[in-house]
DNA sequence: TTGAAAGCGCTAACAC
DNA sequence: GTGTTAGCGCTTTCAA
């Protein structure tokens, strides 16, 4: 069962390679003998292009690249399907890159799928990238590219993000409502989009309650909370406050959890002492001590979407006039971590 | 910025394309003051070998395939860090695909990544994958493959897997150390190897302890708990026997949590009714309510020491006269779900 | 209707 | 020490 090439069809049918070529593409000029010769010994025979001949041969691949800041998290992961779903019914490969929250493997991973020819890329900047600069010239390149989740400001590409600072507005409001006044916010670093969203959504539910925004009740993790220690110190910081907050609202998956373990550990009652609210895809939120109040993004189709816009731009070249900037709104399910009573176990 | 090639450079610098081939690879053959030349020259232009064409040269990729799956799983996404992190270490690409479960995928998946022209393979079986023979034909072909996790009985390669019996007898012999008589024991299909191997655990615990082994405790999801129904179903014949179970071995991820949420809808106590421990990595299990008690693999090394083998064998193609099947420690981490008290929150 | 040949980027056997 | 050439698998002018 070796690899069979179109060289070995013409030569054991006794033709040129480029008519079997020909026939293969079902080439109007190929007398319909001929082509149904070529077919049914493709056929059985169980002839395969290679796509690595012609990836060279047309720089193209039918394949798209995606960078991420990593897939052990619910939220991403499940983008992932949402993405893989639509490219494999569009006929695309999909190859997954995590950058790790590193600015440095984000660049390296790009330059290889540049090398690798993906047709399009997909990419949720890492929490470390500032400079977009290596985005900026593919897309000069006419490289398409779709920025999903963290996106960058100036670029002109579609993105498709979720309602930041809507559900952020919700998460905060839906804290004032249950009584709490001193709520803190602990975030990425500020220069990524979802941060300054999100924070602009806490801000303003803060402000149209009458509440004074306190910087000092926001704390900045500059890996994301991939580090445990940041997580740590920006919940050490709150609780040494003067004016301990009343509850928290967390910015991420991973900050979500370091942020409980934390409390769990310095056996802070939730939501009594401490209410909080996550910005969070995590699948069990449910089953969490408590059950987790959480904002949802709808990441599966986030990852649709991003997908076919990303498509829509590969096999369609010409520049659309205008660039879609897509928000999804985001849904908060309330659980008992901001029910304002005490959680029974059973 | 455009893409510079080895013929751009020849033509810059008056040389021929084989000599800016050579001096690139630094061979011996080149002056010193040529070699210079080029060198300099090609570092100016930013000069990147274009893997495809090396690829399709050399019909290897310096990129290893990696079948799984999911990936929106706590213990595949440590993995794929581990295979990552070895991998990006010695040069080589990973490029990730996931079977869900589905043998057709996972037959489509390996099929492609061939054809791509991976170096060799990284697999753990779908939980539908009873015919192997996609891969035996290419070990016949001479790719390396490893297996890890879930893995084919016959096959001769390079195996890799985590103490399953043994992880499964400490999980079993803990509950029975904690009262506990009747343990059911929730799985995956039978035909898997961790299916086979964390059922001989459970059972070989339970007669070292003189607990008759009863057929019925043990309940199958077919799609290994991926589709919710199935976790249903299972725990509610389990409560639906005369004997109802006190305690139950979960043995996946997915299994694990969709169990417990049935338990908790269910408004059964944990541990006090019913106790649970699962085979599984999920990252909060701490934070559950109750905390789980859990058998952890050690999916990082597991992947890492997987990675090892497949490259070893991928630049050692000299068959070794014999195959490693290693197993790894799990380790047994008591919380809540199987305390034995009621579990109080804070 | 079919074939010959060039070219995508690179390397290596074989000249010189 | 350097150049010429062929070839990896495929498509596509151009010619017949």
């Amino acid at each position: 069962m070796e690899t069979i090439t179109i060289k070995d069809i013409a030569r054991a049918l006794n033709l040129s390679t480029s008519t079997v070529s020909r026939a293969l593409r079902n080439s109007y000029e190929i007398n319909t003998e001929t082509k149904k010769l070529v077919l049914e010994y493709a056929e059985k025979m169980n002839y395969r292009p290679n796509p690595i001949a012609l990836s060279l041969r047309d720089s193209k691949s039918k394949s798209i690249g995606v960078i991420l800041p990593e897939i052990a998290n619910n939220f991403f992961s499940q983008l992932i399907n949402g993405i893989e779903s639509i490219a494999y019914n569009m006929g695309y490969h999909v190859v997954i890159f995590q950058s790790h929250e590193s600015y440095e493997r984000e660049v390296a991973n790009t330059n290889y799928l540049v090398s690798r020819k993906v047709d399009g890329l997909l990419v949720s900047l890492s929490s470390l990238t500032t400079d977009i600069s290596h985005f900026e010239e593919l897309l000069d390149k006419g490289l398409p590219i779709v920025f999903f989740d963290r996106v960058p400001k100036k670029v002109e590409t579609h993105k498709i993000v979720a309602d930041n600072f809507g559900g952020s507005y919700q998460a905060t409001e839906h804290l004032i409502k249950t009584g709490k006044r001193k709520i803190a916010h602990i975030t990425s670093p500020i220069y990524l989009s979802i941060t300054m969203e999100r924070l602009a959504g806490y801000k303003k539910a803060l402000e149209d309650n009458g509440i004074p925004f306190d910087e000092s009740y926001v704390k900045y993790c500059h890996h994301g909370g991939m580090v445990v220690s940041e997580n740590e110190a920006a919940v050490q910081e709150l609780l040494d406050m003067d004016e301990v907050p009343d509850a928290i609202f967390t910015a991420s998956d991973r900050i979500t959890t370091g942020c409980l373990s934390v409390l769990h550990r310095k056996h802070i009652r939730i939501p009594d002492e401490i209410a909080i609210v996550g910005f969070t895809n995590i699948g069990v939120a449910e089953l969490l001590n408590p059950p987790l109040t959480a904002v949802v993004q709808p990441a599966m189709d986030m990852g649709n979407q991003a997908t076919e816009l990303l498509i829509k731009l590969i096999e369609h070249p010409k520049k659309p006039t205008i660039f879609e900037s897509r928000s999804l709104k985001t849904s908060l399910i309330i659980r008992e971590s901001t029910a304002g009573k005490i959680v029974n176990v059973s």
